[in-house]
DNA sequence: ATAATGTTGACAAAAATAGTCGGGTATGAT
DNA sequence: ATCATACCCGACTATTTTTGTCAACATTAT
């Protein structure tokens, strides 16, 4: 069980961007500091402005912003944006998988865990990171 | 960010074997019964007696059977065995990932996080999916 | 012996991941 | 106007992981 480098860029990526929030709409070039490949960063931020957490200024002197302040954006929101939604089993999302003998059983088990989970992924914001005085 | 089949057959095939604890060994025929091709099934039953969780018997009236009681053994356990362990970002197992400006900022967060979600992995038993007892 | 059963390692199809690329569109600066 | 800077979008590909399948072998109750 891990994560893909989509949710792990897109935080790198998102920390960037609020490291330099204020400093007017930063390029791809930029944020791509960190690491990843141009083209790839793009697709990325793509998801993440579609997902409502950043927003752009197409054309020269454009770039990405944070569309909300660093303390409304958490983790579990950049998490979903680029990997999809957590999804420890179909079961949750679908339906029509308890055809099969002991199964149900441990459906709510995963709706537990996934719910504890997302408890935990929204509980970091980005405001957080940047103060960096939590995490025990 | 999603669990595999591993893990989800791994938990149905140890619930399957709590459910049946005290019928002496459990062939995998039978707990092949939740749905899950016997030649895949075998190999995850592999990793789970490796990891110390199933223990078996060989030979005709063979089988396989939980290592311990239900009770101790726990859903993070089983995850860990068929998945292999949590690992949000490779920077927390591996060293030497943190030459990139940024990124060292974040290693703390996937620490918290793994952290933060193993507890809750391993606060769920199988004994606890016997008796359902939870699970707001 | 023989049939039932677990053990092991190699192989393969399918899906997801991790990019890469080429062409578009918008806009500030000149 | 035009040009350089940037974002936008869809298609393509290589690599890796997942999800099995299979064949040969080892062990043991009967």
């Amino acid at each position: 069980m891990k994560l893909s480098t989509k949710g792990k860029y897109g935080l790198y990526a998102m920390f960037n961007l609020a490291q330099h929030a204020g400093d007017g709409p930063r390029p791809l070039k930029a944020v791509a500091e960190i690491g990843v490949p141009e083209d790839y960063l793009e697709q990325l931020l793509g998801n993440l402005r579609r997902a409502g957490l950043v927003t752009t200024v197409r054309g020269a002197q454009g770039g990405y912003l944070l569309a909300k302040e660093p303390q409304e954006i958490t983790v579990g929101d950049i998490i979903d944006a680029t990997e999809g939604p957590l999804a420890l089993s179909e079961c949750i999302s679908d339906e029509g998988c308890c055809h099969r003998s002991g199964q149900c059983r441990t459906r709510r088990v995963w709706e537990y865990l996934s719910n504890s989970i997302n408890d935990v992924l929204q509980s970091i914001t980005l405001k957080d990171m940047l103060e960096q005085e939590r995490f025990d």
